[in-house]
RNA sequence: UGCGGAAUUGUGUAAUGGUAGCACCUACGACUCUGACUCGUAUUGUCUAAGUUCGAAUCUUAGUUCCGCAGCCA
């Protein structure tokens, strides 16, 4: 079970700083912005961040990004905070950026001292049409050269509230010329008359990430800053703010690729649109990327991580199967999740030589070859319902299930032999003719037959069941994902189900024999109890 | 035509000058009172071209392709 995990770059780098700068201690942060619901990809990056702490007997803090008041809120602080602590990870410090904003005005009163930054009056396009081009050079702003009292009194009037929002900013002055676009005086404090959800009303100019960040990953005493690939290119600036605000500490920023999957929107702008414009039920929709959502599908942390230590790290652009995240779920489900006995499309059978009034209970264990997990009782009868596709009236060459004139195991009960049925006027099957051989009852009979099945009695328990596909078609790109939504995204297919799930805990995954693995989800507006799929059951039904 | 990155089988990831390995996927087989699980077998790979070397995925040079960067977003 224990295999080697292979040293990943991160790890050589992180090795190598403890032998070069002595490093005594390693301390990381996991920094979401509150704007949205963790996913997936969010649970990669805390996978990063915290087992690259933990591995060198490290720290991991958690801390809210939140340098943007018009795009956050606190209702997503908590959600992010309980996602966390369900995938198992414990922060060391809970902290939030905006702890920081006086440090960094006064950081930022020091780059106007050290005349390394100033207040530009410049508005958005003419910034814009000053920072040049990829290839082109930028030009210096006319406000470039204000003098150090001026812009000290300036940036002081910023704070105090005398301007409105985009009138001015302070930017750094660095390089107009530089290839680095991210270097050409990028602005670091914007005004922005907006209420915090955090700080409130105290602020009315914010830093930007890149001022910020470098500036609470240094107070923190972050020695390794991990982020992904696109601010690679942002690691000068990064590097320059910890320069020239003279800090004692020195984080490293280095990147790694963020985690994409197939069939799979990640991009947290399309799935607010999903839940904003009504695409899908909610943050949790079975059919999100979100990690609420892998939960109420009965996904467990467990399943999660593992695939995180499947998938690893690198630097390269990746695309990972899906198939292997529902590996990993099936490959934990399959040790834990109860067997039960579904029906999802029913064809009636009939077993002719079984007494009309006559019934028997039938004991199942609930995970094979687990005692401990105890039993469940189903009630075999005259009249029961099979899988519609466990019988064929022209069976392709492997199908080992029930076909006119064949026998197959009822799971649990006895091998039933196919005599007859009967069509419909457009020629359907609406039931099958059988009947049960008596000396075979489960466990006091030797003989073997090709297939058992699931059966269940005509008065099981109605249930919906909720299947789910990817919400987009394969090789879409996130751009036009909207207009591409799948919009069989959804099945809702009506069948029966053993009474004893219905009694259980939500949220607890069961495996539907022969079907897949379901959670049950609450019940519909009849009253019917629902159950939504987390994932199927490998090559289940491929002959058909 | 600027700067910064990345290229190993269908997918993801190892190998740090010395047997190209692992997982997923796929196919076939064995087992099975779940066609699940498990077990076994198999296919397919170092972007290209030169060079260094006894030996190159790894080093050098020159190409090619892909990704990111021109928010007062993060």
């Amino acid at each position: 079970m224990e295999e080697v995990t292979p040293r990943n770059f991160i790890e050589e780098f992180v090795e190598s700083d403890i032998k070069t700068k002595n490093l005594t201690m390693i301390q990381t942060r996991f920094p979401p912005e509150p704007n949205g619901y963790l996913h997936i990809g969010h649970a990669k990056a805390l996978y990063v961040d915290f087992s690259i702490a933990e591995k060198y007997g490290g720290k991991c803090n958690l801390r809210f990004d939140d340098t943007n008041p018009s795009k956050e809120d606190e209702e997503f602080v908590d959600a992010i905070m309980q996602d966390i602590k369900w995938l198992g990870y414990s922060w060391d410090k809970l902290r939030y950026g905006s702890d920081y904003f006086e440090i960094c005005y006064e950081k930022a009163l020091l780059l106007i001292k050290k005349g390394l930054a100033y207040v530009c009056d410049l508005n958005k396009d003419e910034i814009r049409e000053y920072r040049g081009t990829l290839t082109a050079p930028g030009k210096n702003s006319p406000y470039r050269d204000r003098c150090v009292e001026e812009n000290l009194s300036l940036f002081a009037r910023m704070r105090a509230g005398d301007f409105p929002d985009g009138f001015c900013t302070l930017r750094a002055k660095i390089d107009m010329s530089s290839p680095n676009i991210n270097m050409r005086d990028p602005a670091i404090y914007r005004i922005l008359h907006k209420k915090h959800h955090h700080t409130l009303d105290a602020w009315c100019i914010y830093p930007m990430y890149d001022f910020a960040h470098p500036i609470q990953d240094a107070i923190e005493g972050v020695t390794h800053s991990l982020c992904s690939l696109e601010y690679e290119s942002h690691r000068p600036l990064y590097d320059w703010v910890v320069d020239v605000c003279e800090f004692e500490s020195r984080p490293r920023q280095i990147e790694f690729s963020r985690l994409n999957l197939t069939n799979t929107v990640m991009s947290k702008r399309y799935l607010r649109r999903l839940v904003e414009e009504g695409y899908v039920d909610g943050w949790d929709d079975p059919r999100m990327p979100t990690l609420c959502a892998m939960r109420r599908r009965g996904f467990s942390p467990t399943a999660i991580l593992d695939f995180l230590g499947h998938v690893g790290i690198a630097k390269s652009d990746s695309v990972v199967d899906t198939a292997m995240l529902e590996h990993c779920v099936r490959n934990d489900l399959n040790l834990r999740a109860h067997r039960v006995m579904a029906v999802l499309n029913p064809l009636k059978v009939t077993l002719t030589n079984y007494e009309p009034d006559a019934f028997e209970p039938i004991t199942i264990e609930n995970l094979p070859n687990d005692p401990n997990a105890g039993n469940t009782t189903v009630r075999f009868c005259r009249e029961i319902y099979i899988e519609r596709d466990d019988f064929s009236i022209d069976p392709p060459k492997k199908f080992f299930r029930l076909k006119p004139g064949g026998e197959v195991r009822l799971k649990g009960a006895y091998i039933i032999k196919c005599n007859d049925y009967i069509t419909d006027e457009s020629g359907n099957v609406t039931e099958v003719l059988c009947t049960y051989d008596e000396s075979t009852k489960s466990g006091e009979c030797d003989r073997k037959v090709k297939a058992t099945i699931q059966w269940l009695p005509i008065d099981a328990v109605p249930a919906e069941f909720r299947l789910y596909d990817s919400l987009l078609d394969e090789n879409k790109n996130d751009d036009d994902f909207i207009n591409n939504l799948n919009e069989n995204s959804l099945t809702v297919v009506h069948g029966f189900i053993e009474p004893s799930v219905i009694s259980d805990k939500k949220n607890e995954p069961y495996q539907f024999m022969r079907v897949g693995y379901f959670v049950r989800d609450g019940e519909n507006s009849d009253g019917i109890p629902v159950f939504d799929r987390t994932v199927g059951l490998k090559d289940s039904y491929k002959p058909i």
